[in-house]
DNA sequence: AGGCTAACCGGAGGTTCCTCCGTATCATTC
DNA sequence: GAATGATACGGAGGAACCTCCGGTTAGCCT
C-alpha cells in the first residue's frame, strides 16, 4: 500500500481551498450541504470535489479532523483528573456531544466507525486508540473490566450516537451510557 | 387524533398495489430502491406514492409491519422456553438477526425508533411493548434489573443494529449484545 | 339519475447526486 | 525550452429525489 505521491501543486490548491470552503458551510448548513454549492463556491468544478472526496463522509471527516483529534487529545487530561472509570464516562459525554454538535458527522461516524476501509483509517485510529488508553487505566486501577476490547466499546459508543441522533434527548444519552458504563464494570 | 375516515376505494388500491410492489422491490434490491421505480411498477405516479409514504422510511416501515409483528409475538415462546434474562438476550438476537436481513430497514429503524411523531407509533409501540413485557418478566424472576425502561433498552438495541449494520460482524455483534445484557442484571 | 365536492391522481419541474471522459495543466527529461 | 507522459480539471448527462397543483373521480345527497 502507500506509494503516497505527493500531490500535484493545483490539486493540493483545490483540496484546501475545498475543505476550507466545507468546513463553513457545514457548520453554516449541516450535513446536507450541497456538494453542488460546495464545489461552485470553492471555484472547482463538482468532478474535482468528487475525485478528491469520493463520497460525502469523506468529505466531512476530512473536514472535522482536527476538532475529532482534540477529542481524542482530551483523555489525558480526564484521566488526571479522575480514576479511569469516571474519565471514561466522562470522555463518552464528549463524544457523543462532538457527534450530535457536529450535525451529520453522525452519517460520516457510521462510515467511519463501520470503516474497514483505507480511507478513514487514521480517525478511526485515533478513536479506538483513546478508548484504549481509558481502558487501560482502568484495568490499572481496578474500576473496568479488563476483558472488553476498545473496538466494541467504541461501536457500542457509536451506537449510543447513532440512535438517538435525531430526538436530541440530553437525558436519555446519559442514561444509556450508564447502562453501557454497567456492562463495563467489573462484576 | 384518530377520525380515520376509511380510504377511497381508488386510494386503498393504489396503496395495496404499492405494497406489494414495495415488499417484492425490498427484498430484491435492499433499501436503495428507486422509490419511482416502485411508483412505476405499480402503474402509479410518483405522487402516488409520495402521498401515501410521505418518506421512504414510511414505505419501507409499512411492507415490514407483518413481519416485525411476528417478531414481536416471539416473545411469548421465548418466555415459555428460558428464563427471562436468556429471552431477552435471545429477543435481542432475533431483532438485530431482523435488522439486518431486511437490508435497510436499518435506516427505517432509526427513524422509527426515534419517532416522537405519530407516523410510525404503532410498529413503535409494539417494539417497546415486547421488550417491556421481557424486562417484567425479568423483574418478576429476579434476572434483571427493575430500574430501566424498556424504551431505553429499545434504543440501546436498534444502536447497536445501526452501529453494526455494514460491517456483518456477527462475532462482535454477540460481544455487543453481551455487553448490553451485563448493564441490565442486577449487580 | 344527476350533481356536488372532498379526496385522490399524476407527472412536470427544479434540485441534487454521482459518473465518465475529452481537454487542459503540471512536472520531468533531454 | 520543447516534448511528452502523467495527473488533474470541469461539466454534461442520466437517474432519483420530492413538491406542487390542475385535472379527475368516488361517494354522498336530493
Amino acid at each position: 500500500m502507500a506509494s503516497e505521491r505527493p500531490l500535484r501543486a493545483d490539486a493540493r490548491r483545490n483540496r484546501e481551498r475545498l475543505l476550507s470552503v466545507a468546513v463553513q458551510a457545514l457548520s453554516r448548513e449541516g450535513a446536507a450541504v450541497s456538494l453542488e454549492a460546495i464545489a461552485r463556491q470553492a471555484g472547482v468544478g463538482i468532478g474535482t470535489l468528487y475525485r478528491h472526496f469520493p463520497t460525502r463522509e469523506a468529505l466531512i471527516d476530512a473536514a472535522y479532523q482536527g476538532e475529532l483529534d482534540r477529542l481524542c487529545d482530551r483523555v489525558e487530561d480526564l484521566l488526571a483528573a479522575a480514576p479511569a472509570q469516571r474519565a471514561l464516562r466522562a470522555w463518552m459525554s464528549h463524544f457523543v456531544d462532538y457527534m450530535g454538535t457536529k450535525r451529520g458527522m453522525g452519517d460520516a461516524l457510521r462510515a467511519l466507525i463501520a470503516s474497514g476501509g483505507d480511507p478513514f483509517a487514521r480517525s478511526r485510529d485515533r478513536l479506538t486508540g483513546a478508548v484504549a488508553t481509558l481502558l487501560g487505566a482502568g484495568r490499572a486501577d481496578g474500576t473496568l473490566r479488563a476483558d472488553v476490547a476498545p473496538d466494541d466499546v467504541l461501536v457500542s459508543l457509536s451506537g449510543v450516537s447513532l440512535a438517538t441522533a435525531e430526538r436530541r434527548d440530553r437525558d436519555q444519552v446519559d442514561r444509556l451510557l450508564d447502562l453501557l458504563m454497567d456492562g463495563l464494570r467489573p462484576r
